[in-house]
DNA sequence: AATGAATGAGGTTTCATTCAT
DNA sequence: TATGAATGAAACCTCATTCAT
């Protein structure tokens, strides 16, 4: 019985670390990270300045909780995807980027943090976010090579340079899409437009 | 009369501004700007800190016109390459490419801060990065539209997403090349690359 | 009825009470008062916050607690030793001494407390600590004068600056052999030295 | 002539920091170290709170600035007295306890926060306390050792513990008469009784 | 034009104490 | 009785900007 008065307080505590957290990430999203203060913070929580020191040791613990949280769920969409779920590699990679979209447009406020806040902050959350963008860069350069064992991609691509390139596009679309604007999109159909530019290019091809 | 005192007197103000502008960036590039303060600034410019004011009105406003600076720079490079000079397409871009990539690394330090530290600032500033991101991106739509009309690109491509692409694959090799690593790196080869695959794809062509 | 168990819960509240104090008075001593919080006076104590106030006010009410334990002790020390036990004045000062000289000893943490740490404190403090100084002062010359009367200490001397001067030596030596250093030593040699000094100062007779 | 505009700058800057060291002084003697605030220190010095750390670097380090001043007036008065002047030993003696009975009276501030605050301070502070009366000790000790050679101190006297005495009872006189009164005394009188006490203890010797 | 001392609002963080459970 | 989450005043310190010299 002692058990349950202590998993009701380790519930009520995590019940108000969500709080926190949730609030903070508006806020930051709003902000900014150095135009955001702690005062914003509890303000925004609803709390005791003391209080947010119980949470968090610091607002960049904090900030930091916060861009593990979405890059998390940015891994997992990328990750996510059932490669057995379609045949074609087109779908699949629409799958992929469709999720992504979606992933982003439902975490606006943290993608909005991740690309515009994360950049240029303490050497912690700089080199959290570089290890990110390096691991993607390399999961990417890993499935171009996949793909030209299996016949699906040119051979005479610069694996590094196209990676950058791709993962540059997607960052565009995000931001275009997502970062930028409020309004909703279609993330099918942008997904769409974005495989076809990536596999086919722009070039018109002669009959 | 005291022309010749004015002309002279301007000369040197100009050239102080210049140092201070200069010093700066460099401070600026290696801390960021919340990490810069005005201290660090005055001591790199090797002024005191009133005379720091006598030259700009402020923080936000030194850094405001060191961005405007590498805008204008960019700017041109873009613009800057003569479309006569070469007869192909795929020439001209990559032309373009080059010219923007070899811009960028030679005012890396201001690329650092265009791409690390002028994200998410006073409202001045984001709207003035948005806004050169829109240009270029309505510059994209624009050429895409000219290469639809010349039979060079298809017509059935999404024009505003494509172009965020080709914008978010242009950042991102300058990003990869340019601001995360210090090293040389053959602008015509990546270049060649860049165009390679936004003109193409990465799909392999069935014989 | 109830008696017994009001008798039980009294002295379970005693033990309690006993055992904070006890925890404290190491906590208090090893990093001083005001470097201490009631942080660390719980965590030593191992009982919740709230509970630490169920037993004391504050954190000054339990510190003043701590002293007046002491100087009972250290009363009782310089009243407890017995004046016929001993026939010549030098064997009953030197008793004292080294009764004094063993108290403090005993309790080191306290007498750290009251050296260290019970200076400068609330006026509160202050006032208990003057008075208990004052009080040996008073005792000491009352001891003086009483020598005098018995032919045994001369009556040349002034009582006031004499009483001064031996408190302060037994301070000296308390300092020196209790509080700034941890080894043990002899107390019945010190307490031979620190009488001879104030019985018969340091002048070579001559023959 | 340049020059003469740094040395008045140089000036007005000691000047400025004698007033903040001088108001501080009276703030900490009255209020103690730790109750003493920074804020308390500016409110008195009558500056900004920027302006303290123009001057100082923390609270800690104006404390440790005083505490320095004082000790090496305590050290001069120590040592300053000339052992040529006098012939007696005893009238040497003499001069040099007035001299630190007066200069602890001229300081009394000072010597208020050595006696009362500057104890279970910060372990700078109390290092350099520490430092401080084992160096007064020390010279005791050897000073003793001296009388012992020149015939005058006897030879049987334990060296340390009444070096520890002697050091505890100028203490003691100190304390009486400048630390917990403010009322004047006769230096020479009180010396008079110290030094007769030291040397020849207070035993009625037979005829 | 140039200086750098001075300002004070505002930053982050601590901690003695309370109170609902 | 015992708990520990919550409080918020107040601590120390920074820094963009001003202004008398």
């Amino acid at each position: 019985m002692g058990d349950g008065r202590t998993a009701r307080a380790e519930r009520s505590r995590e019940l108000r670390r969500r709080q926190i957290l949730d609030s903070s990430l508006s806020v930051f999203s709003e902000h900014g990270y150095w135009q955001t203060s702690i005062t914003d913070l509890v303000k925004a929580a609803g709390v005791a300045r003391g209080t947010f020191y119980l949470y968090f040791d610091s607002k960049q613990k904090i900030f930091l909780d916060l861009l593990e949280e979405l890059i998390g769920r940015l891994r997992a969409a990328v990750r996510g995807v059932d490669p057995q779920a379609d045949p074609t590699v087109d779908a699949q990679l629409k799958a992929i980027v469709a999720h992504i979209l979606r992933t982003t447009a439902e975490n606006r406020h943290l993608t909005r943090i991740l690309f515009r806040e994360a950049v240029g902050l303490d050497d912690a959350v700089q080199t959290r976010l570089t290890g990110f963008y390096d691991e993607l860069r390399a999961y990417l350069v890993h499935t171009l090579e996949l793909g030209v064992t299996l016949g699906v991609v040119r051979d005479d691509i610069d694996r590094e340079t196209t990676a950058s390139c791709i993962l540059g596009a997607l960052r565009g679309v995000v931001h275009r899409y997502v970062v930028d604007h409020d309004q909703d999109f279609d993330p099918d159909g942008v997904a769409d437009a974005v495989v076809s530019f990536a596999m086919g290019g722009v070039r018109q091809r002669t009959a």
